[in-house]
RNA sequence: GGUCCGGUAGUUCAAUUUGGUUAGAGCACCGCCCUGUCACGGCGGAAGUUGCGGGUUCGAGUCCCGUCCGGACCGCCA
Protein backbone atom coordinates (compact mmCIF):
# COMPACT_ATOMS: atom_id res chain seq x y z
CA UNK A 1 0.00 0.00 0.00
CA UNK A 2 1.37 3.57 -0.47
CA UNK A 3 -0.34 6.73 0.67
CA UNK A 4 -0.06 10.01 -1.97
CA UNK A 5 -0.58 13.77 -0.71
CA UNK A 6 0.01 16.86 -1.64
CA UNK A 7 2.81 17.94 0.79
CA UNK A 8 4.19 15.43 -1.80
CA UNK A 9 4.23 17.70 -4.79
CA UNK A 10 6.23 20.63 -5.01
CA UNK A 11 5.07 23.74 -6.02
CA UNK A 12 7.67 25.29 -9.15
CA UNK A 13 9.40 28.16 -7.28
CA UNK A 14 7.76 31.53 -9.37
CA UNK A 15 9.24 34.24 -11.02
CA UNK A 16 9.28 36.50 -7.84
CA UNK A 17 10.72 33.88 -6.02
CA UNK A 18 13.89 33.40 -7.95
CA UNK A 19 13.98 36.94 -8.10
CA UNK A 20 14.30 37.00 -4.17
CA UNK A 21 16.47 34.31 -3.74
CA UNK A 22 19.99 35.45 -2.11
CA UNK A 23 22.42 35.91 -4.99
CA UNK A 24 24.61 32.28 -5.18
CA UNK A 25 21.80 29.95 -4.05
CA UNK A 26 21.10 26.58 -5.94
CA UNK A 27 17.95 26.49 -7.20
CA UNK A 28 16.41 24.02 -10.18
CA UNK A 29 13.95 24.54 -12.33
CA UNK A 30 11.88 23.31 -15.49
CA UNK A 31 11.09 24.46 -18.35
CA UNK A 32 10.71 24.17 -22.31
CA UNK A 33 13.73 25.95 -24.02
CA UNK A 34 12.12 29.77 -25.74
CA UNK A 35 15.05 29.99 -27.50
CA UNK A 36 18.86 29.79 -27.56
CA UNK A 37 21.43 32.23 -28.21
CA UNK A 38 24.88 30.47 -28.83
CA UNK A 39 27.84 32.56 -28.17
CA UNK A 40 31.73 31.19 -28.31
CA UNK A 41 31.70 30.81 -24.88
CA UNK A 42 28.66 29.11 -24.51
CA UNK A 43 24.83 29.85 -24.33
CA UNK A 44 22.06 31.93 -23.65
CA UNK A 45 19.10 29.33 -22.92
CA UNK A 46 15.81 31.19 -22.54
CA UNK A 47 13.58 28.57 -20.26
CA UNK A 48 9.49 29.30 -21.02
CA UNK A 49 8.16 28.81 -17.39
CA UNK A 50 4.35 29.00 -15.58
CA UNK A 51 4.39 32.41 -14.89
CA UNK A 52 7.34 34.09 -17.41
CA UNK A 53 10.65 33.25 -19.09
CA UNK A 54 13.68 32.69 -16.96
CA UNK A 55 17.72 32.89 -18.53
CA UNK A 56 20.18 30.18 -17.78
CA UNK A 57 23.31 30.57 -18.46
CA UNK A 58 25.49 27.71 -20.14
CA UNK A 59 29.13 28.01 -20.45
CA UNK A 60 30.73 25.44 -23.54
CA UNK A 61 31.75 22.72 -21.04
CA UNK A 62 28.75 22.70 -18.60
CA UNK A 63 27.46 19.34 -18.24
CA UNK A 64 29.55 17.88 -20.63
CA UNK A 65 28.45 20.44 -23.38
CA UNK A 66 24.85 19.71 -23.06
CA UNK A 67 24.46 23.39 -24.92
CA UNK A 68 25.02 21.61 -28.10
CA UNK A 69 22.04 19.31 -27.53
CA UNK A 70 19.11 21.74 -26.99
CA UNK A 71 17.15 22.73 -29.24
CA UNK A 72 13.80 25.12 -29.07
CA UNK A 73 11.00 23.46 -27.67
CA UNK A 74 13.13 20.83 -26.06
CA UNK A 75 11.62 19.57 -22.53
CA UNK A 76 14.50 20.60 -19.63
CA UNK A 77 15.28 20.39 -16.35
CA UNK A 78 18.38 22.47 -15.02
CA UNK A 79 20.21 22.96 -11.79
CA UNK A 80 22.37 26.02 -11.22
CA UNK A 81 23.03 29.04 -8.72
CA UNK A 82 21.19 32.58 -8.61
CA UNK A 83 23.06 35.39 -10.18
CA UNK A 84 21.68 38.94 -10.38
CA UNK A 85 21.42 40.53 -13.52
CA UNK A 86 19.89 43.00 -15.72
CA UNK A 87 17.46 41.81 -18.53
CA UNK A 88 16.46 44.31 -21.44
CA UNK A 89 13.98 42.12 -23.02
CA UNK A 90 10.78 42.72 -21.59
CA UNK A 91 8.96 38.97 -22.16
CA UNK A 92 11.99 37.70 -19.56
CA UNK A 93 10.93 37.56 -15.86
CA UNK A 94 12.52 37.81 -13.52
CA UNK A 95 13.81 40.32 -14.85
CA UNK A 96 16.98 40.72 -12.67
CA UNK A 97 18.04 36.95 -12.15
CA UNK A 98 19.58 34.48 -14.23
CA UNK A 99 20.57 30.92 -13.46
CA UNK A 100 23.99 29.81 -13.84
CA UNK A 101 23.66 26.44 -15.02
CA UNK A 102 25.75 23.23 -13.76
CA UNK A 103 23.43 20.52 -14.81
CA UNK A 104 20.99 19.63 -17.12
CA UNK A 105 18.64 17.02 -17.94
CA UNK A 106 16.60 16.67 -21.26
CA UNK A 107 13.45 15.54 -20.43
CA UNK A 108 11.85 15.14 -23.84
CA UNK A 109 13.39 16.61 -27.19
CA UNK A 110 10.51 17.98 -30.15
CA UNK A 111 10.40 15.65 -33.33
CA UNK A 112 11.31 18.91 -35.44
CA UNK A 113 11.90 22.71 -35.33
CA UNK A 114 8.25 24.65 -34.56
CA UNK A 115 6.38 25.55 -38.17
CA UNK A 116 6.96 29.24 -36.82
CA UNK A 117 10.01 31.35 -35.43
CA UNK A 118 8.89 31.32 -31.79
CA UNK A 119 12.09 33.37 -30.66
CA UNK A 120 10.76 36.89 -31.90
CA UNK A 121 9.29 39.82 -30.08
CA UNK A 122 6.46 39.29 -32.03
CA UNK A 123 4.82 36.41 -33.69
CA UNK A 124 3.97 37.62 -37.06
CA UNK A 125 1.77 35.28 -38.41
CA UNK A 126 -1.94 35.85 -40.26
CA UNK A 127 -4.73 34.92 -37.71
CA UNK A 128 -5.15 32.18 -40.21
CA UNK A 129 -1.58 30.61 -40.11
CA UNK A 130 -1.88 31.40 -36.16
CA UNK A 131 -5.04 30.03 -35.38
CA UNK A 132 -3.90 26.76 -37.53
CA UNK A 133 -1.05 26.20 -35.43
CA UNK A 134 -2.61 27.33 -32.05
CA UNK A 135 -0.93 24.56 -30.35
CA UNK A 136 2.46 25.89 -31.01
CA UNK A 137 1.49 29.59 -31.11
CA UNK A 138 0.38 29.78 -27.82
CA UNK A 139 3.47 28.96 -26.65
CA UNK A 140 4.97 32.32 -27.99
CA UNK A 141 4.90 34.87 -24.82
CA UNK A 142 2.75 37.61 -26.48
CA UNK A 143 0.46 35.26 -27.30
CA UNK A 144 -0.64 33.41 -24.42
CA UNK A 145 -0.33 36.29 -22.19
CA UNK A 146 -3.68 37.39 -23.87
CA UNK A 147 -5.34 34.41 -21.99
CA UNK A 148 -3.88 35.13 -18.73
CA UNK A 149 -5.42 38.17 -18.99
CA UNK A 150 -8.50 36.46 -19.50
CA UNK A 151 -7.55 33.79 -16.97
CA UNK A 152 -7.58 36.94 -14.40
CA UNK A 153 -10.88 38.57 -15.25
CA UNK A 154 -12.72 35.67 -15.11
CA UNK A 155 -11.01 34.58 -12.09
CA UNK A 156 -11.62 38.38 -10.38
CA UNK A 157 -15.72 38.28 -11.53
CA UNK A 158 -16.28 34.54 -9.63
CA UNK A 159 -14.17 36.42 -6.62
CA UNK A 160 -16.36 39.84 -6.00
CA UNK A 161 -19.88 37.84 -6.55
CA UNK A 162 -18.85 35.40 -4.29
CA UNK A 163 -17.90 38.01 -1.70
CA UNK A 164 -20.89 39.70 -2.50
CA UNK A 165 -23.70 36.89 -1.65
CA UNK A 166 -23.73 35.16 -4.93
CA UNK A 167 -23.80 31.50 -5.61
CA UNK A 168 -22.14 29.81 -8.50
CA UNK A 169 -24.37 27.71 -10.68
CA UNK A 170 -23.69 25.25 -13.46
CA UNK A 171 -26.78 25.08 -15.93
CA UNK A 172 -26.76 22.33 -18.46
CA UNK A 173 -25.45 22.94 -21.80
CA UNK A 174 -27.23 19.66 -23.50
CA UNK A 175 -31.00 21.29 -23.25
CA UNK A 176 -34.43 20.47 -24.58
CA UNK A 177 -35.28 23.90 -26.54
CA UNK A 178 -33.25 27.63 -27.18
CA UNK A 179 -33.72 29.90 -24.76
CA UNK A 180 -32.88 33.67 -26.72
CA UNK A 181 -34.85 34.50 -29.58
CA UNK A 182 -33.39 35.67 -32.24
CA UNK A 183 -30.14 33.48 -32.33
CA UNK A 184 -30.06 30.36 -34.11
CA UNK A 185 -29.29 26.95 -32.13
CA UNK A 186 -27.52 24.09 -32.84
CA UNK A 187 -28.77 20.50 -32.76
CA UNK A 188 -26.96 17.62 -31.57
CA UNK A 189 -28.12 13.92 -31.04
CA UNK A 190 -29.49 13.09 -27.93
CA UNK A 191 -29.83 9.08 -28.03
CA UNK A 192 -32.80 8.94 -29.90
CA UNK A 193 -34.05 12.66 -29.60
CA UNK A 194 -32.78 15.83 -30.76
CA UNK A 195 -31.42 18.35 -28.31
CA UNK A 196 -29.95 21.56 -28.68
CA UNK A 197 -26.39 23.39 -27.50
CA UNK A 198 -27.58 26.21 -24.67
CA UNK A 199 -27.08 29.48 -26.11
CA UNK A 200 -27.55 31.04 -22.53
CA UNK A 201 -27.87 30.47 -19.02
CA UNK A 202 -30.57 32.72 -18.86
CA UNK A 203 -33.81 30.16 -17.54
CA UNK A 204 -31.75 28.43 -15.60
CA UNK A 205 -30.36 31.36 -13.40
CA UNK A 206 -33.82 32.63 -13.22
CA UNK A 207 -35.07 29.90 -11.96
CA UNK A 208 -32.25 30.03 -9.36
CA UNK A 209 -32.87 33.00 -7.96
CA UNK A 210 -35.89 31.50 -6.30
CA UNK A 211 -33.18 28.82 -4.21
CA UNK A 212 -30.13 31.02 -4.08
CA UNK A 213 -31.18 34.70 -4.54
CA UNK A 214 -28.42 35.81 -6.09
CA UNK A 215 -26.40 33.82 -8.51
CA UNK A 216 -23.96 33.70 -11.76
CA UNK A 217 -22.13 30.87 -14.28
CA UNK A 218 -19.07 31.81 -16.00
CA UNK A 219 -19.30 28.91 -18.95
CA UNK A 220 -19.39 27.72 -22.65
CA UNK A 221 -22.45 29.48 -24.56
CA UNK A 222 -23.19 28.25 -28.33
CA UNK A 223 -24.61 30.16 -31.09
CA UNK A 224 -25.30 29.14 -34.69
CA UNK A 225 -25.62 32.30 -36.71
CA UNK A 226 -23.60 31.78 -39.72
CA UNK A 227 -21.60 35.98 -39.05
CA UNK A 228 -18.10 36.27 -40.07
CA UNK A 229 -16.83 38.98 -38.42
CA UNK A 230 -14.11 39.96 -35.97
CA UNK A 231 -15.92 40.06 -32.75
CA UNK A 232 -18.58 36.79 -33.68
CA UNK A 233 -17.72 33.26 -32.57
CA UNK A 234 -20.09 30.08 -32.53
CA UNK A 235 -18.56 29.05 -29.10
CA UNK A 236 -17.77 31.83 -26.30
CA UNK A 237 -17.44 32.10 -22.85
CA UNK A 238 -20.72 33.97 -20.81
CA UNK A 239 -20.00 35.71 -17.75
CA UNK A 240 -23.48 35.35 -16.66
CA UNK A 241 -25.28 36.89 -13.36
CA UNK A 242 -28.75 36.97 -11.68
CA UNK A 243 -30.05 38.62 -8.91
CA UNK A 244 -33.00 38.63 -6.77
CA UNK A 245 -34.99 41.35 -4.99
CA UNK A 246 -33.93 44.09 -7.18
CA UNK A 247 -35.33 47.55 -7.49
CA UNK A 248 -34.93 48.56 -10.51
CA UNK A 249 -32.90 47.58 -13.49
CA UNK A 250 -30.44 50.14 -12.70
CA UNK A 251 -29.50 48.19 -9.82
CA UNK A 252 -27.84 45.54 -11.91
CA UNK A 253 -25.77 48.43 -13.81
CA UNK A 254 -24.82 49.65 -10.31
CA UNK A 255 -23.19 45.93 -9.87
CA UNK A 256 -21.53 45.61 -12.96
CA UNK A 257 -20.15 48.98 -12.51
CA UNK A 258 -18.38 47.64 -9.36
CA UNK A 259 -17.77 44.38 -10.65
CA UNK A 260 -15.79 45.95 -13.77
CA UNK A 261 -13.95 47.74 -11.91
CA UNK A 262 -12.90 45.41 -9.42
CA UNK A 263 -11.98 43.00 -12.18
CA UNK A 264 -10.42 44.92 -14.18
CA UNK A 265 -8.04 46.46 -10.96
CA UNK A 266 -6.91 43.23 -10.59
CA UNK A 267 -6.33 42.21 -13.91
CA UNK A 268 -3.95 45.08 -13.66
CA UNK A 269 -2.82 44.32 -10.93
CA UNK A 270 -2.04 40.30 -10.96
CA UNK A 271 -1.20 40.34 -14.89
CA UNK A 272 1.21 43.56 -14.92
CA UNK A 273 4.00 41.42 -16.76
CA UNK A 274 1.70 40.55 -19.11
CA UNK A 275 0.04 44.09 -20.25
CA UNK A 276 3.77 45.04 -19.67
CA UNK A 277 4.72 42.74 -23.21
CA UNK A 278 1.31 43.24 -24.69
CA UNK A 279 1.61 47.02 -24.54
CA UNK A 280 -1.62 47.42 -23.27
CA UNK A 281 -3.10 50.22 -20.64
CA UNK A 282 -6.25 49.15 -18.64
CA UNK A 283 -8.42 52.09 -18.52
CA UNK A 284 -9.31 54.01 -15.18
CA UNK A 285 -12.57 52.55 -14.22
CA UNK A 286 -14.48 55.49 -12.71
CA UNK A 287 -16.70 55.43 -9.56
CA UNK A 288 -20.37 55.54 -12.43
CA UNK A 289 -20.71 55.07 -15.86
CA UNK A 290 -22.89 57.58 -18.07
CA UNK A 291 -25.79 56.38 -18.71
CA UNK A 292 -27.90 57.27 -22.15
CA UNK A 293 -31.60 56.17 -23.64
CA UNK A 294 -30.98 54.04 -27.02
CA UNK A 295 -32.96 57.53 -28.61
CA UNK A 296 -30.28 59.55 -26.88
CA UNK A 297 -27.41 57.35 -28.21
CA UNK A 298 -29.14 57.78 -32.02
CA UNK A 299 -28.84 61.77 -31.65
CA UNK A 300 -25.10 61.25 -30.33
CA UNK A 301 -24.19 59.20 -33.50
CA UNK A 302 -26.26 61.54 -34.95
CA UNK A 303 -24.30 64.48 -34.31
CA UNK A 304 -21.35 62.98 -35.08
CA UNK A 305 -21.80 61.13 -38.33
CA UNK A 306 -24.67 63.42 -39.46
CA UNK A 307 -26.43 60.81 -40.43
CA UNK A 308 -30.08 60.69 -39.50
CA UNK A 309 -30.57 56.99 -36.99
CA UNK A 310 -33.45 58.04 -35.08
CA UNK A 311 -36.03 54.92 -34.94
CA UNK A 312 -33.54 52.21 -35.61
CA UNK A 313 -34.83 49.68 -33.17
CA UNK A 314 -30.88 48.79 -32.49
CA UNK A 315 -27.36 50.86 -32.42
CA UNK A 316 -25.22 49.64 -35.48
CA UNK A 317 -21.62 49.21 -35.25
CA UNK A 318 -20.44 52.78 -36.52
CA UNK A 319 -23.23 54.31 -33.73
CA UNK A 320 -21.23 52.08 -31.08
CA UNK A 321 -17.80 53.22 -31.77
CA UNK A 322 -19.17 57.25 -32.02
CA UNK A 323 -21.49 56.93 -28.67
CA UNK A 324 -17.88 55.35 -27.29
CA UNK A 325 -16.08 58.27 -28.70
CA UNK A 326 -18.25 60.61 -27.10
CA UNK A 327 -18.59 58.87 -23.87
CA UNK A 328 -14.51 58.91 -23.58
CA UNK A 329 -14.13 62.66 -24.65
CA UNK A 330 -17.56 64.50 -22.99
CA UNK A 331 -17.83 62.13 -19.99
CA UNK A 332 -14.30 60.69 -19.30
CA UNK A 333 -15.59 56.90 -19.16
CA UNK A 334 -15.43 54.79 -22.23
CA UNK A 335 -17.82 52.48 -20.40
CA UNK A 336 -21.53 53.82 -21.31
CA UNK A 337 -24.53 51.86 -20.66
CA UNK A 338 -27.70 52.63 -23.47
CA UNK A 339 -31.04 51.28 -22.36
CA UNK A 340 -34.67 51.36 -22.83
CA UNK A 341 -34.18 48.99 -26.29
CA UNK A 342 -37.67 48.63 -27.91
CA UNK A 343 -39.97 45.70 -26.66
CA UNK A 344 -39.69 43.66 -30.46
CA UNK A 345 -35.38 43.36 -29.60
CA UNK A 346 -35.35 41.64 -26.54
CA UNK A 347 -36.45 38.56 -25.93
CA UNK A 348 -39.60 37.47 -24.33
CA UNK A 349 -38.72 37.22 -20.38
CA UNK A 350 -37.49 40.89 -20.91
CA UNK A 351 -39.59 43.46 -18.55
CA UNK A 352 -41.17 46.22 -20.23
CA UNK A 353 -41.20 49.46 -18.80
CA UNK A 354 -44.40 50.92 -17.69
CA UNK A 355 -43.36 54.68 -17.73
CA UNK A 356 -41.93 54.03 -21.57
CA UNK A 357 -44.81 51.90 -23.82
CA UNK A 358 -42.50 49.53 -26.09
CA UNK A 359 -39.74 49.65 -24.80
CA UNK A 360 -38.12 47.40 -22.38
CA UNK A 361 -35.62 48.13 -19.28
CA UNK A 362 -32.65 46.25 -20.28
CA UNK A 363 -29.46 47.70 -21.14
CA UNK A 364 -26.58 47.01 -23.06
CA UNK A 365 -22.49 48.13 -22.00
CA UNK A 366 -20.77 49.45 -24.66
CA UNK A 367 -16.59 49.72 -24.15
CA UNK A 368 -14.03 51.30 -26.70
CA UNK A 369 -16.71 50.54 -29.48
CA UNK A 370 -18.48 47.24 -28.66
CA UNK A 371 -20.87 45.72 -27.21
CA UNK A 372 -19.83 44.12 -23.92
CA UNK A 373 -22.73 43.32 -22.07
CA UNK A 374 -26.27 42.80 -22.54
CA UNK A 375 -29.08 42.89 -19.34
CA UNK A 376 -31.76 44.25 -17.53
CA UNK A 377 -34.69 43.38 -15.79
CA UNK A 378 -36.57 40.26 -16.27
CA UNK A 379 -40.38 39.15 -16.06
CA UNK A 380 -41.14 37.65 -12.09
CA UNK A 381 -44.89 37.71 -12.90
CA UNK A 382 -46.80 34.17 -14.10
CA UNK A 383 -49.25 36.21 -15.58
CA UNK A 384 -47.64 38.67 -17.54
CA UNK A 385 -44.64 36.46 -18.50
CA UNK A 386 -47.43 33.73 -20.12
CA UNK A 387 -48.63 37.00 -21.42
CA UNK A 388 -45.73 38.48 -23.02
CA UNK A 389 -44.97 35.21 -24.29
CA UNK A 390 -48.14 35.41 -26.55
CA UNK A 391 -47.64 38.20 -27.71
CA UNK A 392 -44.64 37.47 -29.10
CA UNK A 393 -46.41 34.02 -30.63
CA UNK A 394 -44.88 31.97 -28.23
CA UNK A 395 -46.88 28.97 -27.22
CA UNK A 396 -46.42 28.98 -23.05
CA UNK A 397 -47.06 25.13 -23.05
CA UNK A 398 -43.47 24.31 -24.93
CA UNK A 399 -41.59 26.87 -21.55
CA UNK A 400 -43.41 24.46 -19.08
CA UNK A 401 -40.48 23.72 -16.84
CA UNK A 402 -39.53 27.63 -17.15
CA UNK A 403 -43.11 28.85 -16.56
CA UNK A 404 -42.80 26.77 -12.97
CA UNK A 405 -40.67 29.36 -11.85
CA UNK A 406 -43.20 32.19 -12.41
CA UNK A 407 -46.41 30.14 -11.81
CA UNK A 408 -44.49 29.05 -7.94
CA UNK A 409 -43.43 32.74 -7.31
CA UNK A 410 -40.31 34.80 -7.98
CA UNK A 411 -38.48 37.88 -6.59
CA UNK A 412 -38.37 40.46 -9.12
CA UNK A 413 -35.26 40.03 -10.60
CA UNK A 414 -32.50 41.11 -13.50
CA UNK A 415 -29.31 40.19 -14.67
CA UNK A 416 -26.74 40.34 -17.08
CA UNK A 417 -23.78 38.28 -19.50
CA UNK A 418 -20.90 39.73 -20.46
CA UNK A 419 -18.77 38.28 -23.09
CA UNK A 420 -15.34 37.33 -21.82
CA UNK A 421 -13.31 37.12 -24.75
CA UNK A 422 -14.92 40.62 -26.20
CA UNK A 423 -14.19 42.21 -23.03
CA UNK A 424 -10.29 40.96 -23.11
CA UNK A 425 -9.60 42.10 -26.88
CA UNK A 426 -11.46 45.57 -26.04
CA UNK A 427 -9.22 45.50 -23.29
CA UNK A 428 -5.82 44.56 -24.72
CA UNK A 429 -6.73 46.58 -28.23
CA UNK A 430 -6.86 42.99 -30.10
CA UNK A 431 -9.30 43.26 -33.22
CA UNK A 432 -10.03 40.25 -33.64
CA UNK A 433 -11.62 37.92 -30.71
CA UNK A 434 -10.03 35.05 -31.81
CA UNK A 435 -7.18 35.93 -30.48
CA UNK A 436 -8.16 36.50 -27.04
CA UNK A 437 -9.86 32.58 -27.68
CA UNK A 438 -7.77 29.74 -26.84
CA UNK A 439 -9.21 27.25 -29.53
CA UNK A 440 -11.52 29.98 -31.29
CA UNK A 441 -15.00 27.91 -33.07
CA UNK A 442 -16.40 29.71 -36.10
CA UNK A 443 -18.19 29.23 -39.35
CA UNK A 444 -15.39 27.96 -40.98
CA UNK A 445 -13.20 26.33 -37.93
CA UNK A 446 -13.89 23.38 -36.14
CA UNK A 447 -10.00 22.37 -35.56
CA UNK A 448 -7.61 22.55 -34.06
C1' G B 1 -27.41 35.40 -46.83
C1' G B 2 -25.00 40.16 -49.13
C1' U B 3 -20.56 43.25 -50.65
C1' C B 4 -15.40 43.67 -51.23
C1' C B 5 -10.33 41.44 -50.90
C1' G B 6 -6.70 37.65 -50.92
C1' G B 7 -3.87 32.61 -51.88
C1' U B 8 4.15 32.85 -54.02
C1' A B 9 9.69 28.51 -49.39
C1' G B 10 8.13 26.14 -42.56
C1' U B 11 6.82 31.46 -41.82
C1' U B 12 6.40 36.95 -43.09
C1' C B 13 6.76 39.40 -47.57
C1' A B 14 8.74 40.98 -52.86
C1' A B 15 8.30 40.06 -58.15
C1' U B 16 1.65 40.91 -60.92
C1' U B 17 0.65 47.54 -62.72
C1' U B 18 3.62 46.89 -68.43
C1' G B 19 3.58 38.47 -69.62
C1' G B 20 10.17 37.68 -70.99
C1' U B 21 16.90 34.53 -68.56
C1' U B 22 17.59 30.25 -63.26
C1' A B 23 10.64 33.32 -58.87
C1' G B 24 14.01 36.96 -54.75
C1' A B 25 14.67 38.71 -49.41
C1' G B 26 14.13 38.55 -43.70
C1' C B 27 13.38 35.00 -39.80
C1' A B 28 13.33 29.76 -38.63
C1' C B 29 16.44 25.25 -40.19
C1' C B 30 21.81 23.02 -41.34
C1' G B 31 27.43 24.10 -41.21
C1' C B 32 31.50 27.34 -39.58
C1' C B 33 32.95 31.74 -36.61
C1' C B 34 32.06 35.23 -32.41
C1' U B 35 33.97 36.01 -24.16
C1' G B 36 27.48 38.71 -21.72
C1' U B 37 23.62 37.96 -25.50
C1' C B 38 18.60 39.83 -24.86
C1' A B 39 14.46 40.79 -32.22
C1' C B 40 22.62 39.23 -30.70
C1' G B 41 26.14 39.58 -34.81
C1' G B 42 29.37 37.63 -39.27
C1' C B 43 30.21 34.02 -43.47
C1' G B 44 28.19 29.94 -46.19
C1' G B 45 24.18 26.21 -47.36
C1' A B 46 19.63 23.90 -48.11
C1' A B 47 14.63 25.15 -48.78
C1' G B 48 9.18 26.42 -54.23
C1' U B 49 3.91 21.65 -58.30
C1' U B 50 3.47 30.34 -57.27
C1' G B 51 -4.01 26.71 -53.83
C1' C B 52 -6.08 23.34 -57.86
C1' G B 53 -7.86 22.57 -63.10
C1' G B 54 -8.32 24.45 -67.92
C1' G B 55 -7.51 28.33 -71.68
C1' U B 56 -4.84 32.44 -74.56
C1' U B 57 0.43 33.00 -76.05
C1' C B 58 6.68 31.62 -79.04
C1' G B 59 6.56 32.29 -73.61
C1' A B 60 2.04 32.74 -67.69
C1' G B 61 3.42 33.66 -60.55
C1' U B 62 1.59 37.76 -63.89
C1' C B 63 -3.90 37.80 -68.66
C1' C B 64 -8.96 34.93 -69.15
C1' C B 65 -12.56 31.07 -67.32
C1' G B 66 -13.83 27.55 -63.65
C1' U B 67 -13.05 25.59 -58.86
C1' C B 68 -11.31 25.11 -53.74
C1' C B 69 -9.68 27.57 -49.38
C1' G B 70 -9.37 31.85 -46.49
C1' G B 71 -9.83 37.14 -44.74
C1' A B 72 -12.58 42.01 -43.89
C1' C B 73 -17.22 44.43 -43.46
C1' C B 74 -22.78 44.23 -43.18
C1' G B 75 -27.18 41.63 -41.29
C1' C B 76 -27.37 39.29 -36.16
C1' C B 77 -25.38 39.27 -31.44
C1' A B 78 -21.81 38.94 -26.22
Amino acid sequence: MERLGSQDLPTPAGAAELSAAPEGSRVTVHGAVQRIRRLSWGAFVVLRRHDGLVQCVLQADTDGGAMQRLQEESCVEMAGTIHRASMKDPSIMPRDTEIHVESVRILSEPASPPPVDLTKKILDLHIDTNLDLRPVSLRHPVERARLRIASALEADFRRYLSSRGFTSIRSPKICFAGAEGGANIFRVQYFDRTAFLAQSPQFYKQMAVAFYERVFETGPVFRAEPHQTSRHVNEYTSLDFEMGYISSFRDVMLMEAGLLRSMIETAGRECAYELELLGATLPSVPDSFPCVTLAEAHEIAGAASGRDYSGEPDLGPEEEKLVCEHSSREWGSEFVFVTHYPTSKRPFYTMDDPLTPGFTLSFDLLFRGLEITTGGQRIHDYDMQVAKMQSFGLDPAAFESYLAAHRTGLPPHGGLAIGLERLTARLLDVDNIRLTTMFPRDAKRLTP
